[in-house]
RNA sequence: GGGGAGAUAGCCAAGUGGCCAACGGCAACAGACUGUAAAUCUGUCCUCUUCGGAGUUCGAAGGUUCGAAUCCUUCUCUCCCCA
């Protein structure tokens, strides 16, 4: 069944800013539209979700969408949203970049069916033959510096000073939109709210090279209830890419959610129904503590983004590390199941032998590992009471370790803080 | 071109000769409480440390002094006002 684009957005919280006659448009039959990605990692992060969930609802709504990876535009770096001129990246990562954030856009849209498969664009494609020369005739000719200098991105960089490179930018990403609407009927494009000048140079394009229509749409920026930046744990950014943020740690971030962004995230990052969400809100309403809200978003999150046994596997760790059974529990843990159970978790392997005549805690964390960068910091973490060993915390400075501290002879858990942990294997 | 203000740790921001590794706030990290939540309270928060200390900071470089973030000189940058 086809669900009406605008109001999904709208209920799920997506919709920030859209053109004037973009309803109308999506209500008349099928609208190609694209999203632009940005080159700058090799893996997306959890914020260009929503943006990949945006694609996934226009589709669901019957239309065609396009993820377009930056190649081009990359190459430019967007100012919007930036207070510093950005460092260029080479080539080589770029391509790189953006060939790991292809294959990951692959895996959440439909590229088969018939009428309205997904596609992927590369706008490197149709900027490499493209001349400065050209490109200033056909493209700078129609718009106005006064016109450019009045966009936020530009302005807001005018003290302290901007290159000529970022300044280009919105040209380069509106000529993209100009593009596709020429040679592959895009009609629409949308991004998130920072894109919106972007967006509108490009439409601004169309209208004055050819008199043609396009439209506009936007999402909120996800910012968390307590005002803070969305998509980061204490260790970085949360990425997609398994190697960068283990499903394990993919799991417990959102897990971690408070309870009013979970109910932000479960709209906007999951595919549950309105209904299904309220039910679900009731549920947590009337036993906050059994956080099925968090739950639920995890799961179905964490399934689509890896699979699930990766999801299997992080309930199962997340059960034996944060569970009530504690030190029995990991006790009782198998052999075979111990590393299963903790691949997403750090891993250190050291020898047996030193364990022989007993090594310091402390030396254990910072020369043997790199679970502290320094022995002080070690210290003073273990003096207020934030390591653990095998679930048992430790307060004492200078404790040492022994082949009794081995669970099933072999390993050790290492815990900094409540949710750090390291598994070290000797 | 003329006049004025300023540059302090991740950010904001005190300090204007010794008591300054530098008040305070935010962010961050940890502990308690709890629900792996929020709020609150407590601790840590330049680097290293055998926890006794040691080393390196206050835009940059020189200088004065027993002693400088604080005084002097030069330089760099930022902001404001006048033209």
């Amino acid at each position: 069944m086809k669900t009406n684009f605008i109001e999904e957005l709208k209920w799920r919280g997506m919709l920030h800013d859209v053109m004037p006659g973009t309803e109308e448009l999506l209500n008349k039959g099928v609208v190609t539209g694209y999203i632009g990605f940005d080159p700058t990692a090799d893996s997306l992060g959890v914020g260009n979700m929503v943006q990949i969930m945006t694609l996934l609802h226009f589709q669901q709504a019957g239309h065609k969408p396009i993820a377009l990876v930056g190649g081009a535009t990359g190459m430019v770096g967007d100012p919007s949203g930036k207070s510093l001129e950005r460092n260029l990246l080479s080539e080589e990562t770029l391509n790189h970049n953006l060939n790991c954030q292809q294959k990951q856009l692959e895996k959440f849209l439909d590229f088969n069916t018939l009428d309205n498969a997904a596609q992927i664009v590369n706008n490197y494609d149709w900027f490499k033959q493209f001349s400065f020369l050209e490109f200033i005739r056909d493209v700078g000719k129609y718009l106005t510096v006064n016109y450019m200098l009045a966009k936020d991105s530009v302005k807001n960089r005018l003290e302290n000073g901007m290159s000529f490179t970022e300044f280009s930018y919105q040209l380069v990403q509106g000529y993209d939109f100009y593009y596709l609407w020429k040679n592959k009927g895009v009609m629409l494009q949308m991004g998130g709210s920072d894109q919106w000048g972007n967006i509108v140079t490009g439409s601004e394009l169309i209208r004055k090279k050819e008199g043609g229509e396009s439209f506009a749409l936007t999402t909120p920026l996800i910012k968390k209830a307590d005002g803070t930046k969305f998509g980061k744990s204490e260790s970085g950014n949360v990425w997609l890419d398994r190697n960068k943020t283990s499903p394990y740690k993919f799991y417990q971030f959102w897990l971690n959610a408070s309870d009013e962004d979970a109910k932000t995230y479960i709209r906007i990052f999951t595919l549950f129904t309105r209904e299904q969400i309220e039910a679900i809100e009731l549920e947590q309403a009337a036993a906050k503590h059994t956080r099925v809200l968090q739950k639920a978003l995890a799961k179905d999150i964490t399934i689509r983004v890896h699979s699930e046994s990766d999801y299997n596997a992080a309930i199962e760790a997340s059960e034996i590390l944060f569970g009530k059974g504690t030190a029995e529990s990991l006790q009782k843990l198998l052999e075979e199941d111990f590393l299963s159970v903790f691949e997403g978790v750090e891993q250190y392997k050291l020898l047996i032998e030193i364990l022989n005549d007993g090594i310091a805690l402390v030396d254990l964390l910072t020369d043997k590992t790199t679970i502290f960068p320094s022995k002080g910091e070690a210290r003073k973490m273990i003096q207020g009471g934030g390591v653990s060993i095998n679930k048992q915390k430790i307060e004492d400075v200078n404790f040492q370790l022994t082949t009794s501290h081995l669970l099933n002879n072999k390993y050790m858990l290492v815990q900094k803080g409540k949710k750090n942990y390291s598994l070290v294997v000797f």
